[in-house]
DNA sequence: GATCAATCATGCAAATACGTATATCAACAC
DNA sequence: GTGTTGATATACGTATTTGCATGATTGATC
């Protein structure tokens, strides 16, 4: 075999991949933190290798040929691959220095990572800590975050996760709104309050349904698909909000309403990838994690 | 998120690849048509990007570490992935110029093809074609060839396959040799000549058993894992052997020994890969040889 | 041992790829 | 129509990567 194997560049696979999934060159560019003209080349480049139009140039945007396409899902299986090398690669990285990305609730990530973060600096001065507020559970099998803090138990088969406590949540209002409308002694008596919603509200009324609590969609009427946000809300005088006791408790001017109620119990279980756990750095954040929520 | 997610230069995972499983970084350089500083450098930005050890420089040679053997496998899967977008690009490639690699024994890439090329060169002059003297039934599948022709039918689903003849072999001796040890009248007579064996002997022994061939294994004094040199000894008088009779017949020289016996019959099969058959390059090649090989 | 062959590492010139700036174009709003 | 926005393409200086030449080191062989 004479031949120099018809080859392409790999990078320019990427190139071509970005390209497909943004949209555009640009847009690609932005994504892979380079420019517009070199990943114009590449993708021209990757064309001349191939033998094969990727792109039609219609006007200002780029449509994707049939040939394009099809090549797609192969490309895509490259990128896959690559992803399974980088975690793996991060798993090996035994350096207690670089990046580890925590993902959290915004409430969480406000008033309980905090302390833990300073520990984290004086254990590992060298570190980096991204804190991903977020609640997509989803986030670790994207590879958005190396370590989660989630309230429910990840199923994934690639995914160790640890149950570092069972948490509490009560409903609370701030004592300006308790004063103006007044203090409810049963829970007969909520039904003619306000509630703030964030996340799913009709799951949380499937659950608070059965405890008897007189409560429909019209009594949400603030509500905001940030915890952190509703929280605001609740501490403004806009209504009566759920929340876990520890955050509770550190928030000046709010107030348990029927402290009888038995509580809302939910587990806080920290999880990361399978392959990472073997990293040191990965390690000593997620072993940090649990001895500070586990404690509390 | 802030940050400009912990990735890597995908090429230098091909280098680190080549170079694990080469063994060195001179013949990795050699693999890629690169050179060895080149692929050092790769190597070790790669180790650098990804905060691993990937080799123990130890004397004159790299040993892989075992970060690096735990990452080999999936950069494997990501080789794969690219060979398989560069079989699906060849397929949408609609020019008919460029490489095409037919693969056939050496006996028929020597007297069944030439006038088949030529036909092709004519054709389609800017098309290039390798041969690939070979037998070896992973070729396609490894993609060292393009298009093979086969005396098995493939039974990998990826591959189509065409039957394009059925052919007929004889035993042939030259003259020479027949005048000197004598022309076998019979099937017994056989016993004592001597053959010339390439290829799975013992096998073909299998074969020739049940029709009473009183030969094993001692007949066979000379050999060549090459059929060409086989048929040439043949044709310098060391003794019998198997042919194809389109061949022999053009072979001066040569005589069909125990013209009465039934022939040894077997299938000529044209393969390609699915994907491929939809080039138009590698379908005129394919079509030109079917042509020519089912009209002999 | 001394030689030889084959390896990896390094310094420097040349080739290549990249980013900035800019031109051009298409779609949309007013 | 005109202006604006967001896109691709091109020109050119710069930065990076590559290859060549060379040196250093190792392991095998005689």
């Amino acid at each position: 075999m004479i031949d120099p194997k018809t080859t392409f560049d790999w990078n320019h696979i990427r190139a071509f991949l970005t390209t497909a999934e943004e949209g555009s060159l640009s847009a690609a560019a932005r994504q892979l933190g380079q420019t517009q003209p070199t990943l114009g080349r590449q993708v021209a480049a990757l064309e001349e290798d191939l033998g094969v139009m990727l792109f039609e140039r219609v006007g200002r945007t780029l449509e994707l040929t049939v040939a394009g396409g099809e090549l797609l899902e192969h490309v895509r299986a490259m990128r896959e691959a690559a992803d399974r090398v980088a975690l793996v690669a991060s798993g090996q990285n035994q350096d207690v220095e670089g990046r580890v990305a925590i993902t959290a609730s915004d409430v969480y990530s406000v008033h309980l990572l905090p302390p833990i973060l300073r520990d984290l600096r004086a254990k590992a001065p060298r570190l980096i800590i991204d804190v991903v507020a977020s609640d997509d559970v989803q986030d670790l099998m994207r590879r958005e975050a190396d370590i989660a803090i989630r309230h429910v138990r990840p199923e994934q088969p690639d995914l160790i996760a640890r149950l570092v406590r069972e948490a509490k949540g009560y409903f609370y209002a701030s004592t300006e709104y308790l004063d103006l409308r007044g203090h409810p002694k049963t829970v007969a008596d909520l039904k003619n309050h306000d509630f703030i919603g964030s996340g799913d509200v009709p799951r949380m009324l499937e659950y608070l349904k059965p405890m008897g609590f007189p409560i429909d969609l019209d009594n949400f009427r603030t509500g905001s698909d940030s915890g952190l946000v509703a929280w605001e809300m609740c501490k403004q005088g806009f209504g009566i909000a759920p929340m876990a006791d520890d955050v509770a408790d550190t928030t000046p001017g709010i107030e348990r309403i029927l402290p009888d109620l038995a509580p809302i119990v939910f587990p806080i279980w920290l999880t990361t990838h399978r392959e990472l756990h073997t990293s040191r750095r990965i390690r000593l954040v997620f072993d940090t994690l649990a001895d500070h929520l586990t404690e509390t």
